[in-house]
DNA sequence: CCGGAACCTTGACCCAAATCAAATGCCACA
DNA sequence: TGTGGCATTTGATTTGGGTCAAGGTTCCGG
C-alpha cells in the first residue's frame, strides 16, 4: 500500500453513487453526466493523511464520496484553526486557482471523486447546470461559514461542543433526506484535537466538556468515536441556537 | 426625509461608477451592461439604519456603491456576532432566496445599487458572464470568511484589532488598485461596538486594545473614526499573520 | 502477554478577556 | 452657554478556558 494518495481503480458508476443527487453533479443528466463520468477518477486516503498542503500545486478538484476531510489554516507560531469541514457530497478545490490555499487532511478514511482541474474548468464554462450547482453549493458553504463565525465568536465551550454534534447529526441525516429527532447516534470521525481545531478550543477543554455533557446525561459515549444522544432537542437547546435547522433542501 | 430606505432618484451612469470593474457587473459590456443599467435603482441609508431584518422578505439584490454594511447574527439571549462586512463593490443578497437570513445594518452612510430579485435571477440564467462573476465573488467571500474563522478562533484581542485594521486598509487600497505601505490613514466607519461584534470581543476590550496600540505607537487616532498607521508592516506584524495579502486581483 | 505509542481524561493553577461600574468627551440643539 | 444623550475610556473584579503536568485507555506488533 502506497503512503501517498492511492489512485483507486475500483470506481462505481454514477447511477449508484451515494452522493449522486447532492454533489456538484446533482443536476446533470444524460450527456453532461456521461462527460463527468468519463473524466472522473477515485482517490482514497487513510485517516490522518494529508490530501494537499497549503501552497502546493493542486491540479484536480473533487467531490467527497465518503469520509471526512478538514481544511486547516495556521499562524506562524503554530496555532491551528480548521476553516472547512468536508463531508460526503461537499466540493474540494477552487476552479481557477492553481495553488491550494489551505491544507487538506483526511480526518477519517476518505474517498474522493476527482476531476482534473483544467477539463473541469472548461466544463464549467460550457455547462451552466454544473456552474449553477457549484454557485449554489458555494453559497450554502458561505452560510455554514457564517454560522461557524457565530459559534467561534460568541458561544461558550459547552455550546460549541453541542453545536458541533448538532451539525454532524444534521449532515448525517440530510444524506438520507431525514431530520434528526428523538434518540440518535452520531459518528464522530474526529480526534479530540481535530474537534478543538474546529471549535477554537484546546483539546483539554473539549475533553472536559464532553465529560460534563456525559455526566449530565446529554450524551452517552459508545467508544471514543460514537456518540449516543438520548434527546436531540435537548442537545439543540445546549447548542445555544434554537433554529430548527431550516428546510431539508 | 423618510425614516425608511430612501429611494434615490439621482443615479450615475455605469460608465463612471466607482465600482464598475469590481462589482458583479465587472465583466459585462454592451448589451449586458445596458440591461443591468436599465433595471438598476439606488437606495441610500443613514449610518445605523437597518437595511433588512433577518427573516424579512427581501426582493432585491444589490451592490454596495459607497459606505459599509454589516450582516449580523444573534443568539436568543442577545449575543451578537457580525458575520459579514460589506464594502464598496460587495454583493448583497442571495439569488434564489426569498427571505433574508441575516440582519443587514448600515454601519456608515450607505449607497446601494439595487436590482429586483426576480429579473436579476433571470439575467443570471441567461447570462453566464454575470453568473461566473458572482461565483468568483462568492468564492472570494468564502476565503475571507475562512480568514475570519482563524481570527475568531485563534487570535488574541490585540491581534484581532490589528487584523481588522489591516483588512480595512487592504480593501480601501484595492479599490484604487494599490497595496498599502509605509504611513497610511484608515477610515474606520464602525463604532466600537460594531468592531466588537466583528471581532467577537466586548466593546470595552476593543477600546482598551485600541488605547494600548496607540500608547505603543502602532496607531494614532485622528478623531474617533480615522486611524493613522505610521508603519503598515508593523501593523501587519501585530496582526499575527505575515501573509503579504496575496495578489492584487 | 508485554511494551510502547497514540489518544484521551483529569487535576491544579493562571491569565486574558468578560463583567460591573464610573468617569469623560463630544456633539446637537434649546 | 448649558444640557441631555451618546459613544468612549478607564478602573476594579471575576471567571472561563488555557497551560502545565500526571495518569489512564486502547490497540497494535512482537
Amino acid at each position: 500500500m502506497p503512503h501517498d494518495a492511492a489512485l483507486c481503480a475500483t470506481q462505481q458508476p454514477c447511477e449508484i453513487c451515494p452522493i449522486r443527487y447532492r454533489a456538484v453533479c446533482a443536476h446533470c443528466e444524460g450527456d453532461e453526466l456521461a462527460e463527468l463520468e468519463g473524466m472522473k477518477f477515485y482517490r482514497r486516503y487513510e485517516a490522518g493523511q494529508v490530501v494537499v498542503w497549503a501552497g502546493d500545486r493542486m491540479d484536480f478538484v473533487a467531490s467527497v464520496v465518503a469520509g471526512m476531510a478538514g481544511l486547516t489554516q495556521q499562524l506562524e507560531d503554530g496555532r491551528t484553526q480548521m476553516v472547512g469541514l468536508l463531508l460526503p457530497s461537499d466540493f474540494l478545490g477552487r476552479p481557477g486557482r492553481e495553488m491550494a490555499t489551505y491544507t487538506v487532511t483526511a480526518t477519517s478514511n476518505l474517498v474522493l471523486c476527482c476531476f482534473r482541474r483544467k477539463p473541469f474548468e472548461k466544463l464549467l464554462i460550457d455547462n451552466p447546470r454544473i456552474a449553477s450547482r457549484l454557485l449554489e453549493m458555494t453559497l450554502d458553504e458561505l452560510d455554514a461559514a457564517r454560522d461557524w463565525l457565530l459559534l467561534l465568536g460568541r458561544k461558550s465551550a459547552r455550546e460549541k461542543i453541542a453545536s458541533l454534534l448538532v451539525i454532524l447529526a444534521r449532515r448525517e441525516a440530510a444524506l438520507i433526506k431525514r431530520r434528526p429527532e428523538g434518540r440518535i447516534a452520531i459518528e464522530l470521525p474526529l480526534t479530540r484535537e481535530a474537534m478543538a481545531d474546529y471549535l477554537g478550543l484546546t483539546l483539554e477543554t473539549v475533553s472536559r466538556q464532553m465529560s460534563a455533557l456525559k455526566r449530565e446525561g446529554v450524551i452517552e459515549l459508545d467508544g471514543k468515536r460514537r456518540v449516543i444522544v438520548p434527546s436531540f432537542v435537548r442537545l439543540v437547546t445546549e447548542s445555544g441556537d434554537d433554529s430548527d435547522g431550516g428546510p431539508l433542501s
